[in-house]
DNA sequence: GAAAATATTAACCAACTGGTTAAATTTTAG
DNA sequence: CTAAAATTTAACCAGTTGGTTAATATTTTC
């Protein structure tokens, strides 16, 4: 299915690639990791190739089952710690200190610090999730603590709203936009890059100003405005 | 690689599909595109198999190549089909007439439309777009009359922003969040309903509502308060 | 330094894959 | 009603796939 160009492309790929994993002197193990990560996010769980993986990792096809038992193992490891990275500290952020708007801070700036880091993670997740969503809500999902923390935050959006501190609106909403802000722009990239007309770089740094972007409009939208000036 | 439980899923999955195909009295073809996008939207195209699309559109998989020359050709087909069907008016709504609050309207109404009959679309695109950006980058992409339309929309925008009919941000950042709160809700069903704590009714319902509420959250974030009450 | 443990590989396997073909069947056209 | 065209299928093919194994090499332990 590869054309020529392609292969050439894919053979330089993965010669550069051991190249700069001998450089970095990783074991095997985690040469096998890396390698399988950017399989899985590129290709999915079903399209990547173990001799794929193999060739990346810059060792033989064997030793993928020596370490890890067969490739639905080596995904569940890659997915699983893909899935706790990008789930993680929304439900400290719930549950913690402060007003709303201090929790919707703190939630983008987390998050779009991990997504600049890792732009791949929602897209592999949600893929992967749509893919085989039995894997998820008889495993992972249920083990994640969701209902407690979140409905703690909309109870103190709904009572914050009722204060006036906050513009009434469905707290579901609210949540929904927050997220979709923060990690659509690294869903839709290439798409996005080609409506804004901007090149990579120009995107990129966009997506490093997103924070206080996000806050403005979000603030501007919730906040009411005030009746007395300090 | 599937277990028992989930081959007799398959099997009543092909079996009903075969079902209600012949119930639809759809010609071959058509049973086959249908096949086909479900199986590349499900497992992407690398992943997705020519037998699994025979057995679910009912028919030889030698049918297949008969009307489609190969798996690539018939990715291609579903593709465009899908990715002219999702990127579509979005030109014209830019270049149309309106304020900039009428466009985004227009957008947001026509999208949320269209992704409440085909919530699968963006996913797949995205995904595919990220598995192979050249493919798009020099091709479908390339088609796209991007530029012009989205330069004289952002033209308009910053005149709006200059006028004080809208607040001042960044157009881009702008259109991000307006395309973001229309497009993710979908790709990011199974772990919003999560985070929600909503079931599935409750979610489409959620989405059903969604124009209004994202249009309310636009305007409360972009329009200046009055200083003359009519 | 030798034994044990770990890592690594080439070669191999059965099953699966995309694609092909000739024959049979069905549909259409005249 | 028959010939032509279109559709459909079973059987087949070469290559790919996930996984296994025995042998070899390397590293670690005592």
């Amino acid at each position: 299915m590869l054309s020529n160009e392609k292969r050439i492309i894919l053979l330089l790929t993965i010669w550069l690639n051991a190249m700069s994993n001998k450089e970095l002197d990783l074991s095997s193990k985690e040469k096998i990791l890396n390698a399988a990560r950017r399989a899985f996010i590129r290709n999915g769980s079903s399209g990547a190739r173990m001799q794929e993986i193999a060739d990346e990792a810059g060792i033989n096809k064997a030793l993928l089952h020596y370490y890890f038992k067969n490739k639905e193992g080596l995904f569940e490891l890659v997915f699983n710690d893909a899935f706790s990275e990008f789930i993680p500290k929304i439900h400290s952020i719930f549950s913690g200190d402060g007003s709303v708007m201090e929790k919707i801070e703190r939630y983008v700036e987390t998050h779009l610090e991990l997504l600049i880091r890792k732009p791949d993670l929602p897209l592999f997740i949600l893929n992967e999730m749509q893919r085989e969503p039995e894997r998820f809500f008889s495993g992972i999902l249920n083990k994640m603590p969701g209902a407690p923390p979140f409905e703690s935050f909309l109870k103190q959006i709904e009572e914050e709203m009722k204060d006036g501190k906050i513009r009434n609106m469905n707290p579901r909403d609210l949540w929904m936009n927050v997220m979709s802000m923060t990690v659509f722009p690294f869903i839709g990239e290439p798409m996005l890059k080609k409506f804004l007309v901007v090149n990579t770089e120009e995107y990129h740094s966009l997506l490093t100003k997103r924070k206080d972007s996000i806050l403005t409009f979000i603030q501007q939208a919730l906040l009411l405005p005030k009746t007395n000036n300090p």
